[in-house]
RNA sequence: GGAGAGUUGGCCGAGUAGGUUGAAGGCGCUCGCCUGCUAAGCGAGUAUACGGGCAUAAACCUGUAUCGAGGGUUCGAAUCCCUCACUCUCCGCCA
């Protein structure tokens, strides 16, 4: 969510900046309700005054043993008005409010401007695709021949886009959840949290989730809550409507959830295998800084990301997205690609966003800075990483020619010290 | 699921025959004084949001709102009534 003042007194610097994201936003409804708001809310206001004086006298005449009958009518006319005239303000305040929320985030100065996923920049690539002295094989079929992958099953106790895994496919899932928590905690200094994997609507509404992208989460039938798309609603929402020690800061937190995703409008799109699942695993990386800090953040954030790739030898390539291609709450964006041979292309792992006071200000989350004044604390999250994603480019690019596929080393720790699944 | 108790400021904790209580007192914190240093002591200050003064920002002044959330009664509600959420205790059930 954006300032209201800010809104108000730049209206032309918002819709400058949210046309480079393609959004078509005018704000002559929203500045002329809000003028109307400040209007009413000023006579409202005068009103309450007038009535709060009179009864504080009422109080001392009665207490003083006389009555003053005229007043005390004269005021439950008053408070009739009052209680009318606060409820338009209130419907004025609703509609304000429900436009500022449908508003996205203003890209920062430093993203390319651009209209779609063609437009992204590549900042840096990482290793070499291996070229296969054989024809390499998808992760859905060798997962299916090393009977470690099961769609065929997850689509018969479920439905479309589940999965099962199996046996080792199974550990090595889990081998992969254990790794990157173990390097985000002791090597990247972040503190572990276990969330809840449901979430009221409030901190759907934090996060930006809501109320613009209902669809495209699952609902639990007569409840306020949510299955979570990713861990980073729980954990950004951890302080929501806190006021943070600043001293405290920045403050990092790392991970593991079950995410959980409807993909609606993602039909025919990426069907098989583990790339696009309404159930997937993540660790997802959650920061809350000072607003100086928050661009320096982002990048250490997104290299420890990298870092998780690096020392499993996936190669990869780092882009920064185009205003055109971010997400609705990101000030900027790096989006981590793996390479998949069976995609022939790098495909997105980890998204590293930076959402500057977009989510803070929804979600109330501040901190006291130096002068003992509450101020609103930015938040970053990226995914460190996507474990599917990263469980199919492993299989993928250290597949063997036989069939099975090799461990990578940092990986064998958690696997028994096994070497090689197949 | 049944019965009961509770939810007040950064924290602890007063406050029901409704009326200078944004809220006593304490702790913490900030600034000043004091002190060879530390501790102690003394004095002052110490919530947030939204309006108005204001013309851009800060500061300042002022108004309104906020004692879990929402609604009601009343001239007036932290105080009375209703609904909901959460916390705690006991019982039942359960991994």
């Amino acid at each position: 969510m954006l300032d209201l003042k800010f809104v108000r007194n730049n209206p032309q610097v918002v819709q400058e900046a949210l046309a480079k994201r393609g959004t078509k936003v005018t704000l002559d409804e929203f500045l002329r309700l809000d003028e109307e708001r400040r209007e009413r809310l000023f006579v409202v206001e005068q009103m309450k005054n007038r009535r709060n004086v009179v009864s504080e006298e009422i109080g001392r005449l009665k207490k003083s043993g006389k009555d003053a009958p005229d007043l005390v009518v004269e005021m439950r006319d008053l408070s009739k008005e009052i209680k009318d005239k606060d409820e338009t303000v209130r419907e004025l305040d609703e509609k304000l409010k429900a436009i500022l929320l449908d508003i996205p985030n203003i890209p920062h100065e430093s993203v390319p401007v651009g209209e779609s996923a063609a437009d992204n920049a590549v900042v840096r690539t990482w290793g070499e695709p291996r070229s296969f002295d054989f024809t390499p094989k998808p992760h859905w079929d060798l997962g299916e021949s090393l009977d470690i992958l099961d769609f065929e099953r997850g689509g018969k106790v479920t439905g479309a886009r589940f999965c099962f895994y199996k046996g080792l496919g199974s550990r090595l899932e889990r081998a992969v959840i254990s790794y990157m928590l173990d390097l985000h905690t002791t090597r990247h200094n972040y503190v572990e949290i276990f969330p809840p994997f449901m979430v009221n609507s409030d901190s759907m509404v934090g996060t930006g989730q809501l109320p613009k992208f209902a669809e495209d989460m699952f609902k639990i039938e007569n409840t306020d809550y949510y299955l979570i798309p990713t861990a980073e609603v729980p954990v950004t929402n951890l302080y929501r409507n806190e006021i943070l020690d600043g001293e405290k800061l920045p403050i990092l937190h790392c991970a593991y959830s079950a995410c959980f995703r409807a993909e609606a409008g993602a039909a025919g799109r990426d069907t098989r295998g583990l790339i696009r699942l309404h159930q997937f695993n993540k660790v997802e990386l959650v920061k809350f800084c000072k607003p100086e800090q928050s661009y320096e953040e982002l990048e250490k954030l997104t290299a420890d990301a990298e870092r998780v790739l690096q020392t499993l030898g996936l190669p990869y390539r780092t882009v920064v997205l185009c205003t055109g291609d971010m997400g609705f709450s990101s000030a900027k964006t790096y989006d981590l690609e793996v390479w998949l041979p069976s995609y022939q292309e790098y495909k997105e792992i980890s998204s590293c966003s930076n959402f500057e006071d977009f989510q803070a200000r929804r979600a109330g989350i501040r901190f006291r800075n130096g002068r003992g004044k509450a101020e609103l604390a930015h938040t970053l999250n990226g995914s460190g990483l996507a474990v599917g994603r990263t469980v199919a480019a492993i299989i993928e690019n250290y597949q063997e020619a036989d069939g099975s596929v090799t461990i990578p080393e940092v990986l064998r720790p958690y696997m028994g010290g096994l070497a090689r699944i197949g």
